[in-house]
Order: structure tokens, then sequence, then C-alpha cells
DNA sequence: CTGTTAGCGCATTCAT
DNA sequence: ATGAATGCGCTAACAG
């Protein structure tokens, strides 16, 4: 590796100069510039990012601190993250905390230890030991998919979207509708659209028996499980069902089929979160969009704002999008 | 952020002994360790990452290029890359290249400048000008999903693979079978898994007609537009379908259902990818496990021996397991 | 406009 | 067993 103190060398100028040609910094003589612009482009010389972090306190490091990159979801909100945050010339470290909360902590004091410049969380359900300790750190901090005071925030209006999609199967004339849910530690998914949904019902005068709702985790299988008990456990059965993401959704459904029932005829089905697949399904799934990647997109924006010492907003609101299809 | 500097000060030693305490390295007096060691207990002290690299050349980081993380494989492949690399206390940068091939160059060489310790390429289809810059970098490197002479790689047997699920689709009384692969650019999952289909095909003696032989991209609808095209232009209709993805499946199944045909009484069809969504379509789709975790796991092994310097084998095949469901 | 100097935080000889 | 000294590669006063 060259370093700076042979271009100095081999271009007859101090480090100095070097340096300041790099950075556009100070003045240089259109010569000096010439000639170290040359030297530069014959070696190939890039400078360490290394010794510029140890100098400048800064590295043009994110870190992303993420439960999975399983599921479509942060996918979505790291790419949104990556294409924004690569235009203004940051990376990405990952920390990938495979649903184990309790990395979420060790994950954030190895970021800060290797000086990222900025952390983003995308988060499920948050300890507030965490929100804490980011609290008092004064690192540039953004927190993607769930709500938090005086902590940055972007996040999708899990509650109105859930009213807008029970209203809409109301409006379709069903007055008994099921739900399948999550564990509601998860705020976002769990509390905020499990209450929009019994807010919307009780705004129509519409009773939703105990049996009709269900809590599943985040996978396909409990959103069968959840349909099961459903079907099972209801004298009344519903008419048409709110799964409160895709994959619930697809289960519901995969029950449903098996039992030979119709839909929507049977049971209409509804689920959140626009995954590939929910377009494929038979029937297509009548969905929301909550375009992932654009709150990424919005995330990083806040965060470089952040850094920068710009003034931000503390909560950002993505707008999100009804997607009919034949499930309803 | 506490120093090296003010830890020697506070423990009444030279920085050289807190450093040796922490480095456990040369000798240090119980007393003195002791010391320093409450000390750094009682500040919190971690020295910092950054001077560390300058200083002994080791970032810690490992740099991994790859084409997008919104399908399944990559996401696979990089959660197994995490977890063993967590293990030796490595971390993640993460390049996403959205599969824009000029990426690739350009982040390969961000990665030397960031002083990665190495650097895993999720390839796709793989430039040789991107090799030929590998080689003579002499940094620690390893691909997964493609193989390259002389270059360290973990890969699946997709000719062997397509052999075999095609076998047992012609054992299952099938003989006009047809093909939805994709660019041949792309050696893994164009070039061999068709060859392999071929191949296995021409060992049965049975013939493939052009128009059951269709190309497509790497999605859903590109897999109903193949289908369509095998059923409208062909004479002979074939019985069953290979599809070198499960997405390419998907899209397929959608077009004969599309068109009343029954799965897999009219048309069978079987996958590759051992998708999650695949268990849980009409029918449960038959594919192949390619144990994309495992292979990051081996990867990063792979990686962290090149790293010591510890002798590798070049290659390393993966494999891989038929998943036999009701779609044929 | 330019060079000299200093120092970021750490690991590593080399004396002692 | 320990400390002093040196330097990794770079930026940023400062003085000229």
């Amino acid at each position: 590796m060259v370093t700076i103190k042979e271009i100095a060398k081999m271009a007859d100028v101090s480090r100095s100069t070097v340096s300041r040609v790099l950075n556009n910094s100070g003045y240089v003589s259109v010569e000096s510039r010439k000639r170290v612009e040359k030297v530069i482009e014959k070696t190939g010389y890039v400078p360490s990012e290394q010794a510029k972090s140890l100098r400048t306190k800064r590295t043009k490091i994110i870190g992303v601190i993420l439960p999975t990159i399983q599921t479509e979801t942060p996918s979505r909100i790291v790419t949104g993250l990556g294409k924004e945050l690569s235009l203004h010339g940051y990376q990405i470290l990952l920390a990938n905390t495979n649903l184990d909360k309790e990395k979420e902590m060790e994950y954030f004091d190895l970021l800060k230890v290797r000086q990222v410049d900025g952390i983003v969380l995308i988060a499920t359900n948050i300890k507030s030991e965490l929100i804490n300790k980011i609290k008092e750190t004064r690192i540039p901090f953004v927190m993607v998919g769930q709500e938090a005071e005086e902590i940055s925030h972007v996040t999708n209006n899990d509650y109105h979207a859930a009213r807008d999609i029970t209203r809409f199967l109301i409006e379709k004339g069903h007055d008994k509708i099921g739900f399948i849910g999550v564990d509601e530690t998860d705020r976002a998914v769990g509390y905020w659209r499990k209450k929009g949904f019994l807010d919307e019902m009780a705004a129509n005068g519409l009773k939703v028996e105990e049996s009709w709702v269900q809590q599943g985790i985040f996978d396909i299988d409990s959103g069968y499980e959840s349909m099961r008990k459903i079907l099972m456990n209801s004298l009344q059965q519903p008419t048409a069902t709110f799964a409160v993401t895709d994959r619930l959704a697809i289960g519901a459904m995969s029950y449903l089929k098996q039992q030979q029932k119709r839909i929507p005829e049977d049971m209409a089905i509804v689920g959140v979160g626009a995954s590939e697949m929910s377009k494929y399904l038979e029937p297509p799934l009548t969905t929301i969009d909550y375009q992932n990647e654009k709150a990424g997109e919005k995330a990083a924006k806040q965060l470089i704002a952040l850094i920068n010492s710009e003034p931000v907003e503390e909560k950002i609101v993505i707008d999100y999008k009804l997607i009919i299809r034949d499930s309803v």
C-alpha cells in the first residue's frame, strides 16, 4: 500500500499539500495540484480510511441492527437504507441479532466501539434498557418500525392502516370478523394493529367474539394454527379474517383450503405487508403496502441529517397503500 | 471516550503495560494486572478498533458483496456467514450491488480501501475482469455460488442436482419434460442446471423439443410467461416441467392454474431452492434444498482459514436434498 | 500558497 | 517485569 508520504515525496511537496488536494481544502497552486494529481493517478493511490478515521473521528460507516434478513420487511428496509447511504458515501455494517434480544445491546456497544457515525435499529419489540442506553449515548440514531419518545424514528401508521383495512371488510358486508395478531410487546404489529381492528369494529357497533381473536408468531405455520382455532372454537364463525402479516394470512389460507373452504366466499382474508407472494396466492391477497424501502431511505436521510447536526423531525410516518385483490 | 493513556495514568503504569494486559502479551505482574483491570472495569474502557487497526493492519471486518438481499438465497447465505463470522469476532460490511454488475468492481475497491480482512462475493454471473482483479490482489477471498479456477469457492452441485430431479421426474413416468431456465452467463443456475437436465434426458433416450425449453429471469412473472410459451408453442405438450428456481416454478404454477390445468395430473412441476413458500403452495412444490445457510457458514470458515494463512481447499461443494412433495 | 509540527489511540521493539 | 520511544497514515493548526 502506497501512503501519503510517498506521494508527497514523488510529487516533491509536503504531505500537507497532498492532503490539501485530496480534500480540496486550503490553497494549493495549480502546478502543485497538477503534480500531485499526476502521481496519484500513476500510483493508483487511495488514502487509508483507517488513518483518516483515527484522525477525523468519522468512519463513514453506519451500523444497522436488525432481527433477521430472512423476511421481506427488514430486507427491504436495508435495501432502502443502503441505496440512500451509499449516495452519501456511507457503508453499512451489519449487526444481525437473529431474533436474539440480548444481542441488541451487545451489538449496540460493538458498533459504538467501531466508532460508526450512526446507528439504525430495525426494531420489533423494544427493551427500555436499550432505549435508555441510546438516549444517554449521543450517537446519531434512528429507529425504524417502532415508536419511541425522544428518539428519532420512522414508522408506519399501523393503527390507521388496521382501521382502514377493517373498514374495508365491513364495507364489503362483513360483520363477523376474525383477527390473527401477534404478541403485543411488538407495539407496531401486535398492539396498534389490534387496537385499530378493535376500534373500527366498535365504531361500527360490531361485536368481536373472543374465539375470533387469535395470536400467532411471525411465521406461516402459526397463521395456519390460528385459523384452525378460529374455526374450531367458534360457534358463530366469522366470514372474514384480518391477519396482521401476509405470512399469517398465507397460513390461514392454507388451512382454509385444506378444509375445503372457499376464499372469499366462505371466508375473506386480508393481510399486511404486500409480500411478493401475496400477488400470486390463490386467490391473490388483499393487503397493505407499507413501502418499506421508502422507509429505509427516509431513515437514512434522517440519520445523515442527525450526523450533520441538521434539524430533524422526531417522528416520520410513511404512508401506506391498500392493495385490493380477490381474497375479499 | 477514555483512552489507553488515561487508563495508564489511573492505574499508575505505562501505556505499554495496559496494552499488555489488554492483549495478554508479555509479562505483567499480578499486581499491575489487577490494578489495570480494576480501572478498566471502573471506567468501562474499550480500546478503539480504529487505532488498533491502524497499528495491526487488521480490522476484523469482512466485506460481503451481494446482488440483492431481497431474495432468499443470498439472505440465507449472509445469515450463515454472519453466524460463523461473529463467532470469531468479525463483522460484516455490506456491499449491495442491487444487481448492478458495474458496482461489483467498485465495491471491491471500496472494501479494499476499508482494509477489510477478507471479502466474500455472493456471485451470480461473474465478469472475468473482476476475477482477474481478485487474483492479482492478495486479499483473502471466497466466492459463493459460482465456480472459478484458482479462487476459493463454495458452491452447490448444480449439475447433479439437476440430473437428480430430472431423473426423479422420469422415474415418475414422465417422458416429455419442459424446462424453464435462466441466462447461461449465470453458470450455476443458467448453464449447469440446464446441462444437467439435458444430459439426464439424453441419458434416458428422451427427446426435448425446442419449444419446451424456455428462459426467464429471476422473478415469478417470467415463470408465468415461460409456462405460457411452453403450452402455447408446443404441439406435443410436456407432462412435467423443471423450473430452475422456485420462483419460476411458482409463476409457472400460477399460469397453469389460470388455465385450469391440474397439478400434477396435467402438468407436474419441480423447482429448486426450497423457498419458504414452496411448502405452502397448492400443491406443495417438489424442490431441492441447497442448504444456503450452511454454505454461508462454510464460506466463513474458509475465509477465516485464509486469513490465518491456514491451508484450504479451493473448492467446497455443499450437498443438497431433494424434497419430494405433491407437485409431481 | 506551503512546509513543519503535532497528535489521533494503540502495539511493539528495545532498553533497563 | 516495566517504561520510553517509535510509528501506523492521516489531518489540522500554525508559522512563514
